[in-house]
DNA sequence: CTTGCTATCGAAATCGTTTTCGATTTCGAA
DNA sequence: TTCGAAATCGAAAACGATTTCGATAGCAAG
C-alpha cells in the first residue's frame, strides 16, 4: 500500500500536477471552482503532500530539533512540553536529543542536527561547556538558535531564561523575614551560570539586611545530588553548626538534607528551615513539604518556540533578525519547611 | 552558506556524482583507490548525503516516531532514554510525540507520524484508548510498529511489556512474608491492562497465602495521584479499619498515603507497611524511603527499539515479520516502609 | 591482432514536490 | 467580429540523492 502522491490526485480529477500542487497552496491562478474541488477530494482520502519531497524544493523541514543535558529530568521533562505543545500548533514536528551534560555530546548532536537540516535548534547548554565553537556554527549557517535556561552569555542569539539572582535574592529573603539569621548555603558546581547567580543572590540578601556571609557555610553540591544534601546535612550537625536555615540551589540537596533531619529528629522549620529551587513534582510531597521556587518550565519551553519561530518568518522575510532575551518570572513557593 | 552536495565533492575530486554516491556507500564496482580518496574528502570538508533528497529514493528516512501518553512522568522519561541512546547507536533520530492520555489525540499523533513517513513507531497506548483501528493503520502500511508499557491484547504486532501479575504478587509475598495479615490495596482505574494485572497479582497472593479477600479495602485511584493516595489513608485511620499494610498500583497514591501517616504520626511500617510500584526518583527520597518495584523504563525503551529495527531489517529483505512479546524482568526493591 | 572478460566509471532516470514561465481560454470592449 | 487583458491551467526545470544500465579501458587468452 503505497502512499498517495500529487499525481495520483491529479489524475482522479483530471487535472496536472501543477494545479493541484497549487490549489492546496491557495495560488491565486487556479479558480475557486477548482481549488473547491481538489480541497474536497485531498480531503476524502487524507492527501498530504509528501514532506521530504516538499523539503527538496522549499529547504524546509517543518522540524526543529532540542538539545537538553538530561532527559529523566522534570524540569527539562516540562520545558519539552512547552515546546511540543507549542510545536505542534504551527504544525511543527520536534527531535529532541540528548547531552548527558557532556561537552563533546553536546558538539556532535549540533552536528547531528544540522545535517538533518532541522529549520532550528533549541538548545540547553551543558554544565561542561566551556566552548561555543559549535554554537557559533548553527548561526553560521544562518539557523535560527534559541538557548533556555542554561544559556551563555558569550553568544550573540536568544535566550529564554530566569532571574535566578532575584529569584534567590527573593528565597533567601523571605528565610530572613521569617527569623532566621544564619543561613546557609548548599551552591552548585562552578560551571552553570545559573548556580553562580542563585549564589549572587544568596550573597545580596544578606548583605542587605546586614547579615555576616561565613565562607564555611557555604557548602558546594558538585552534582546537585539530594546525597550530597544529606551528607551536608549530617556535617553541620555534627560540627555543631549554629545554623537555622539553608538555601539550596536546588531542590534535590534539600531533599537530602530534609531527609538526614527527619532521621535525627530535627524539626524543620522549628530547629532549622530549608529552601529549595525549582518546585520539582516530588517537593511538596515530602514531609515537611519543601519551600522552593518556581521555575515555570512549560511556559519557558513554550517561550523558546515562538521566539525561534518569529526568527524564522524574518529570516524567510529576508529581513534583519536582532536576537532576544527572555525573562520568565518565577515565584516563591512558601510551604511547611520555612 | 549552503551546504554542500554530491555535486561539488564531484567537481572538486573529478569524478562523477554517481561515483561519489557509490564510493560512499562501498559499492564493489568502484576502486579502492577512489574509495579511500572520496572518503578522506568528504571527512575533510564533514559531508554527509542530503537525508531528505536519499529518502526519495530509498524510502528511507532513518526518523522513527514514539508516542507516549505523559511527558513529565519518570518512568516514560526512563524510557525515552532508552529509545534514544539506541536509536543513536543505528544513527536514528527519534520524533516524539504525547498524546496527553487522550484517545483522540493519540490517533491524531499516528497520523501525523505517519504523514512524516517514519520508518517505525514505538507507541505507549494511552489509557482512554477503546479502538485500535488506527493501530491497525500502522500495520496495514506495514511500519514496524512496537507497543511498550501499556499494550493491546488484541493487536498483532510486538510488545515489550512487564509481567505486572508476577511483580505485583511478589510485592504482595513480600507483605505477608513478613507478618502482615491485613492487606489493603489502592489499584488502578479499570481500563489500562497494568492495573488490572497488579490487582491480580494482589488477588492471587492472597489466595495462595489463605488470606481473606475484602473487597472494602480495594480503593481505585482513578488518577493514580498522590492526593487520593493521601485521602484513602484519611479514609482508613477514620475508619478505623484494621488494615496493616497497603499495596498501591504505583508510588504515587503511596506517597500520598505515607504523607498522611507522617502527619497522623502514625508509624510506618511499624503500625501500617506501605508497597508502591514503579520505583520512581523520588521513592528512595521520603521518610520512611518507599518500598516498591522497579520497572527498568530504559531497558524498556532499548528494547523496543532493539524489536522495531529487528523487524524493519526483515521488512527490506523482504521476509515474513512475525512479531513477538518481550517482557522485563522487574525487581522487588525493599526500603523502610515494609 | 582479435576476442572476451573484468574492473571501473558515468549518463540518465527516478523519487514527489514546488515554482517559473509560457500557453491557452475567457470575455468584455471596441 | 476582432482584439487584448485577465483568468486559468500545465510543461518542465529544479531540489539532491540513488541505482540501473551502458560505456570504456585494461588485460589475458586464443
Amino acid at each position: 500500500m503505497r502512499n498517495l502522491t500529487l499525481k495520483d490526485i491529479a489524475s482522479a480529477l483530471n487535472l496536472s500536477i501543477t494545479t493541484v500542487s497549487k490549489a492546496l497552496k491557495d495560488y491565486p491562478d487556479v479558480s475557486p471552482k477548482t481549488k473547491a474541488k481538489v480541497k474536497a477530494y485531498t480531503k476524502e482520502v487524507n492527501f498530504t503532500p509528501n514532506a521530504y519531497a516538499a523539503y527538496l524544493r522549499t529547504q524546509e523541514s517543518k522540524i526543529i530539533g532540542v538539545i537538553i543535558p538530561r532527559l529523566n529530568h522534570y524540569f527539562f521533562s516540562n520545558v519539552l512540553k512547552g515546546i511540543m505543545k507549542a510545536a505542534e500548533e504551527e504544525g511543527y514536528m520536534v527531535i529532541i536529543l540528548s547531552s548527558e551534560e557532556s561537552y563533546e555530546l553536546e558538539k556532535k548532536q549540533v552536528d547531528r542536527l544540522l545535517k538533518q537540516n532541522v529549520d532550528g535548534i533549541l538548545l540547553s547548554i551543558a554544565d561542561t561547556t566551556h566552548d561555543k565553537s559549535h554554537i557559533d556554527n548553527i548561526l553560521k549557517q544562518n539557523i535560527p538558535l534559541v538557548l533556555f535556561d542554561k544559556y551563555s552569555k558569550l553568544s550573540q542569539c536568544s535566550s529564554v531564561i530566569v532571574n535566578d539572582q532575584n529569584a534567590a535574592f527573593t528565597a533567601v529573603e523571605h528565610l530572613i523575614k521569617s527569623g532566621r539569621k544564619n543561613i546557609a548555603h548548599f551552591r552548585g558546581p562552578l560551571l552553570p551560570q545559573n548556580s553562580i547567580d542563585r549564589f549572587l543572590g544568596y550573597r545580596k540578601a544578606l548583605d542587605k539586611y546586614e547579615l555576616p556571609y561565613k565562607k564555611e557555610w557555604v557548602f558546594t553540591c558538585q552534582d546537585i545530588t539530594s546525597d550530597e544534601g544529606y551528607a551536608y546535612a549530617k556535617y553541620i550537625l555534627e560540627k555543631e553548626l549554629e545554623i537555622d536555615a539553608i538555601f539550596a540551589v536546588a531542590d534535590m540537596p534539600a531533599i537530602g538534607a530534609i531527609k538526614y533531619f527527619n532521621e535525627q529528629n530535627v524539626a524543620v522549620p522549628e530547629q532549622i528551615a530549608v529552601m529549595g529551587f525549582s518546585n520539582w513534582k516530588i517537593s511538596g510531597l515530602i514531609t515537611p513539604a519543601l519551600s522552593t521556587v518556581n521555575q515555570p518550565g512549560e511556559t519557558m519551553g513554550r517561550k523558546a518556540f515562538e521566539l525561534f519561530y518569529k526568527e524564522l518568518k524574518l529570516l524567510k522575510k529576508g529581513k534583519k533578525v536582532d536576537y532576544q532575551i527572555v525573562e520568565i518570572e518565577t515565584a516563591l513557593i512558601v510551604r511547611d519547611s520555612t
